[in-house]
RNA sequence: GCCCCCAUCGUCCAGCGGCCUAGGACGCCUGCCUUUCACGCAGGUAACACGGGUUCGAAUCCCGUUGGGGGUGCCA
């Protein structure tokens, strides 16, 4: 029986939560819940400057809004300078690592000078400098060999030695970088499996490398997830894409479907069912399965997946969830209360939710001018379907103001406007579009006798002759 | 430049040597249902990058080419 699996998200606050980070830390999650294993924090705060401790709380909040709970108390770097020292003396001692002085100019100077190629030249690897202020421990790479792993997506991949540069473990001041951070971390805290982003693969082998002088244990096993793109096909990035998690959560996306669809990029469930509750996601989901190809991050299937998971509530937890975003309260969350079923049906993200039942708490509704040109400028008999529903619906009995009786009461004006089809029924789908747009402002929403009816006689009332009058 | 990775419909996923005339989903288009919209239903659109091998047989294995991406910091 192998150690129980623990794995880690190592997020470094830098900036907001980003559906990238996201779809590593629900690998990890996934892996961790499905083995029976733990799901660790790290945040990877070593880089003083960069700093923004603000920022964890937005990722843990995060986190926490997309239900991928964490075990234990998050490690952060930035209180662990003692292990990290501790460490770097190690190498010291083993002569694993060498002080540089070279400042980045002066080795960029040379490297041109060379003919241009990159990374660091190893000036100072036999130069015996001893350790002191400003000076840089770099890791002695073997110039022979290969270092490799097997990783669960991408198979074998390996780097000749040669090809890894002397890379700096130790700031000039002493702090660490963080392939020593991280590398030791991971080995410390017993790690079992290195879940992240195809970002990394290049700095594995120096990983390796590194555990290895450290006398410490690889871990189990790598597994570089396919890099999230935009449809330009480049990496994510925080300046031109839409990338804040809190923004998707703030537009009314519902966690269980961004966690869904996340799942859903670099696999597939073998019976194709991509809608899913998360439960069976973490029973099927295979790291082996898993694409290495980067996958284009596509907002429109989100948005099925986000309506699809918005029908699949109880009504009482639609509007639960639907609540924060109306913003106009109590009135609002009646007035949704009334219409919560037609309502759901209809809405993609939970910001749509009031706009769709906006016409029942305000006192006017908002006259949207494309649907005003559409049902009414443009539309037929106007004035004679406003009239007749007028009449029709005012001539109701109190105790009738319900949906059978408005539709019957509709129906009937349609034909006194002259709205019938060949058999002298009522034409229904070109006479409510004037009623609809009176009473709500729009051409589109949830069904109009229930809408109407809710509304209520009075208001209903009042709206069509206003409309009425208007339309002269 | 160098190193690493990737390559099936526009997009995501299935396919792990014969079941492929390549399947599902999103999107888009048609139609049906229908009081608008939405849902639902029935259809349609559309792909194995290219060239060599290996094999009786290749989308599946190997090599190369091309294309794309990632990395290349005293950032993480």
């Amino acid at each position: 029986m192998s150690n129980p699996v623990r794995v880690r998200f190592a997020p470094s606050p830098t900036g907001f939560l980003h559906v990238g980070s996201g779809h590593s830390a629900l690998a990890n999650w996934l892996v961790a819940r499905q083995m029976g294993g733990e799901f660790l924090l790290r945040i990877e705060d070593t880089d003083v400057e960069r700093n923004r401790p603000e920022l964890v709380d937005n990722v843990l909040e995060m986190l926490h809004w997309l239900g991928l709970d964490w075990d234990g108390t998050p490690v952060h770097q930035s209180e662990r300078g003692d292990l990290y020292a501790a460490a770097a003396e190690k190498l010291v001692a083993a002569g694993s690592v060498y002080f540089c002085d070279c400042t980045g100019d002066v080795v960029q100077a040379r490297n041109k000078e060379a003919g241009g190629k990159p990374g660091y030249d190893g000036f100072c690897r036999d130069r015996n400098l001893e350790p002191g202020p400003g000076r840089a421990a770099r890791f002695r790479t073997p110039h022979e060999g290969r270092t490799g792993w097997d990783d669960l997506v991408r198979g074998e991949v390996s780097f000749a030695n040669a090809d890894l540069e002397d890379f700096v473990v130790l700031r000039g001041n002493g702090a660490p970088m963080f392939l020593l951070a991280n590398a030791f971390d991971d080995a410390d805290m017993g790690i079992t499996h290195v879940i992240r982003g195809e970002d990394h693969v290049n700095s594995t082998p120096k990983y390796l490398l590194l555990v290895d002088a450290l006398g410490m244990a690889r871990p189990e096993a790598f597994a570089h997830m396919p890099l999230l793109v935009n449809e330009g096909r480049k990496k994510l990035s925080k300046r031109r894409d839409d990338v804040s998690m809190s923004d998707y959560r703030d537009r009314g996306y519902l966690p269980e479907a961004m966690v869904n669809y996340l799942a859903l990029l670099g696999w597939g469930p073998a019976d194709g069912v991509e809608v899913r509750p998360i439960s069976e996601i973490i029973d099927l989901y295979r790291l082996a399965d898993v694409n290495a190809s980067p996958a284009f991050f596509d907002q429109k299937k989100l948005s099925f997946v986000n309506a699809e998971t918005i029908r699949g509530l109880s009504s009482e937890e639609f509007q639960r969830r639907a609540e924060p975003f109306l913003t106009y309260g109590a009135p609002a969350v009646a007035a949704l209360a009334s219409l919560a079923t037609e309502v759901q049906e209809r809405v993609r993200t939970l910001t749509e939710v009031e706009p769709m039942i906006e016409f029942l708490v305000v006192d006017e509704p908002e006259m949207d001018e494309a649907s005003w040109t559409k049902a009414i400028t443009k539309g037929k008999a106007v004035a004679e379907m406003l009239d007749a529903t007028i009449a029709r619906l005012d001539a109701l009995a109190p105790g009738d103001w319900a949906p059978e009786h408005i539709q019957a009461a509709v129906s009937q004006a349609a034909i006194d406007a002259g709205h019938v089809n060949e058999e002298g029924g009522p034409q229904l789908s070109k006479a409510q579009g004037p009623v609809r747009v009176a009473i709500s402002g729009r051409t589109v929403g949830p069904p109009l006798w229930e809408s109407i009816t809710v509304l209520g006689r009075d208001r209903t009332l009042a709206r069509l002759r206003g409309t009425r009058a208007s339309v002269g």
